[in-house]
DNA sequence: TTTAAATAGGAATATAATTCATTCTTTCTC
DNA sequence: GAGAAAGAATGAATTATATTCCTATTTAAA
């Protein structure tokens, strides 16, 4: 029934006093504006101005409709100019998952100066999932995974974020430290502490113990670095930890990181986004973020300017 | 470039989680809605729904739009809904003037009424004019005339409301008293009391010394009848007044109403209003109430049901 | 009363929206 | 994982709508 056009002839009208001046703002013929006032008129059964009168007069319903076109034709024009900044790429929304709970370490601090450049985009950050993560991204639900294992699906783009070595963290006084390295058969005997996710969203059990066909001792499980390290520390079990989240324990003495195979657990880290918002400033710029961030937080690791 | 037929697009697909149930809701096609949201999205140069995912999401973008039409979509039904009260005649304006000052004894409480009744029509009562009301009238700057000289105006309708005679007032002990009536030449020698407007707005003028050339001997305003009154009754001068105004001052004792010539200057008092909403509810209303407080208000008058 | 300027209206035109018929996707089920 | 079922996209034709052009009519000012 109502359009907006009729909001937008209405204002004008009133503003400029005629249909000649308000046709002429608004790219229109006078005639235009003629028809389509009779149009509404008839359809609503009622006048909105006063004929027979110079400057045209707005009947009392005519107010009403300016009334409404004062207070929704604002909202129409900075829902535009909004959607023109989507367009641009000024804007979006940023749903994080990670895949590697020692992410947060670098991750956090990433996130809150991101969130002083581009207060407006929608950041969160979800590490519990009932669903898996890369499909998630491809449909949309996610917008930025942070991953170990790129998968090839369509759409999704990589960008490397750095090279790292899942050591193996135990206690000065273990047995392991005068070793090179250890061989899967060695945790047989062994406590392994790790994060309290499902094991085959852990890369020690599926890249090192699984494929030996090997089972720890014992299982514990705790949720932060820093806990898994001090229970490491007092010789209540070992655990697998990236070398960048280790190394800050390793200068107080009391742990020592083990490579894990002869060759070692190395991976690459990963932001997983789709391709189409690959080029959209507020993804460009939350990756350069991430980046700089790492670099800064992470002593020892190596960067990686290449990407997949 | 966004028209209200998308917000009503995008929250029927949001509500309905898809494009098939969303057009039914809207008495469309689905594959109108296809082409719709294509092309507003292409005209954005974004997505507003994420493809390949079911049922379908929307992007930020999409989510902003949303929020808009959240805000807009009520304003714009309840703009409709009043707007049809207005078309059934519901309500309205009620901009009057009058022409008789004593008429503000009968209508205020009339407005009070019918205020009562119409909550959302507005009243205005406007006496003092730079124009002359009923062509004012006529081009709807004003929505009902107070008057007892009808003109022959196009488009404009008069409703009677009762007949009544100009007397003049005088003191108790004025020689007049003894008089059936006075003629105009008897007025060379008093002082006439009037409301402080033109002359020719005032009938005493108009049609009865204006007619016989005659000047009284002096002239002095006052703003209210009362204050009329009592200037007569302390003997300094005379005034003309309806005589259902004078009505409840003569039981006092201190004043009398004489006739103004061998016939009487009678009148009828009218309602000007704009044919058109002579049959709208509102206006009718504010008649009946009009030609009801009249006849509670004025005692000793003559009502008239008929109609010009 | 005349004149200049504005609005209203009819008919033709141009534009835009909708449908129909069909194809392509996704999801669900076995 | 294949097949079925439901939903979404697409192209072309159709329909509906809005706009223009041209002109008649009305209004306000000289």
């Amino acid at each position: 029934m109502l359009e907006l056009k009729h909001l937008r002839t209405i204002s004008a009208i009133q503003e400029q006093g005629s249909l000649v001046l308000a046709a002429e703002k608004l790219c229109l013929t006078q005639s235009a504006l003629s028809h389509q006032i009779k149009e509404i008129e008839s359809r609503l059964g009622l006048s909105l101005f006063v004929r027979k009168s110079r400057p045209l007069r707005l009947t009392a319903a005519g107010e009403r409709l300016l009334e409404t076109a004062r207070t929704v034709l604002p909202v129409i024009h900075s829902t535009e100019r909004d959607l023109q900044r989507f367009a641009g790429g000024q804007t979006g929304r940023l749903h994080i998952a990670i895949e590697c709970h020692s992410c947060f370490d670098w991750l956090m601090p990433a996130i809150n100066l991101y969130r002083n450049q581009y207060k407006d985009v929608e950041v969160d950050l979800s590490t519990a999932f009932n669903f898996v993560p890369l499909p998630a991204l491809q449909k949309g639900r996610l917008d930025l995974v942070i991953t170990s294992e790129p998968q090839n699906i369509q759409g999704i783009h990589y960008e490397a974020l750095f090279q790292f070595e899942i050591l193996l963290a135990v206690a000065n006084n273990h047995p392991f430290t005068r070793l090179d390295h250890v061989q899967a058969q060695s945790l047989r005997e062994e406590t392994l502490i790790t994060y309290p996710v499902d094991q085959n969203r852990l890369d020690i059990f599926t890249r090192f113990l699984d494929p030996a066909d090997v089972e720890p001792l014992a299982l514990r499980t705790a949720e932060l670095s820093l806990m898994m390290i001090q229970l490491v520390a007092s010789g209540r079990g070992v655990c697998a930890l990236p070398n960048w989240a280790l190394a800050p324990y390793l200068d107080g003495g009391h742990i020592k990181g083990i490579r894990l195979g002869e060759e070692g657990l190395r991976s690459t880290l990963y932001l997983a986004l789709r391709e189409e918002q690959r080029a959209a400033p507020f993804m460009r710029d939350f990756i350069r973020t991430a980046k700089q961030t790492c670099f800064k937080t992470l002593t020892g690791i190596n960067p990686v300017e290449a990407t997949s």
